[in-house]
DNA sequence: GACAAGATTGACT
DNA sequence: GTCAATCTTGTCC
């Protein structure tokens, strides 16, 4: 699945589980939302301008975390994903809790209800406890800090896309996922995204 | 070495 | 709906 390109693996983590243990906590969420990165073609991607100590990690292997700093404040987790070399990526946007809630909670202090423990990029890492340790981790080790289950497919009907949230370039390109119609998707939500709207943007499922 | 921008969030009006 | 917080990274001189 990560050995696709950013384009076509971002619909397919949608449903993905994201499970990350410390010592005796195990965490875990689903992935309702995510965005594509390709380095070459989108100005939007971090890896665009070529390589970097900070991008780094999105020149390797695919199936390895991309974390890093936004505005100064939060964390943002992105999956690897393409051949190595090409720096393409997918952030998550969203996550949907099921274990280790409990365990969330002290970590989002601001959160009021489950559907908003983990809809955001930086929320969703300050509930599953993802931080700059985990730059460069191995998803796929089986045995790491972080991993990535295959949990429940989505099917492709059950998907809606839309504009990229938060960037200044290439605005316009439809490469944000989501799973239509739920709750934990992050805001703002276009339409097609979010619970009580399943029409699905004009630019349909796919691409 | 200095400066500007940023894949966000939450508080306030 | 609007705006401030906060600091790392990258670029420019």
């Amino acid at each position: 699945m990560l050995a696709l390109r950013p384009l076509h693996a971002a619909p397919a983590l949608l449903g993905a589980v994201l499970e990350v243990t410390s010592g005796p906590d195990r965490r875990s969420g689903r992935i309702v939302e995510v965005e594509a990165y390709e380095a070459a073609d989108d100005p939007a991607s971090h890896a665009y301008r070529g390589r970097t100590p900070r991008n780094g990690v999105m020149f390797g292997p695919a199936g390895h975390l991309y974390v890093y700093r936004s505005y100064g404040i939060h964390w943002c987790a992105n999956i690897v994903c393409g051949p190595i070399g090409e720096a393409g990526a997918v952030l998550i946007r969203a996550l949907e809790p099921l274990d280790g809630v409990e365990e969330m909670w002290p970590d989002r202090p601001k959160a009021r209800t489950s559907t908003d423990l983990a809809s955001g990029p930086g929320k969703l890492c300050a509930a599953l406890g993802i931080g700059g340790e985990h730059d460069g981790v191995d998803l796929l080790a089986g045995d790491g800090p972080v991993r990535l289950l295959t949990g429940t497919p989505v099917e492709p009907a059950g998907v809606v896309d839309g504009p990229r949230i938060g960037i200044t370039r290439a605005v316009e390109r439809p490469w944000r996922f989501a799973i239509a119609g739920n709750p934990h998707v992050s805001r703002p939500r276009p339409p097609g995204f979010g619970p009580g709207d399943r029409s699905a943007p004009a630019t349909g499922p796919h691409r």
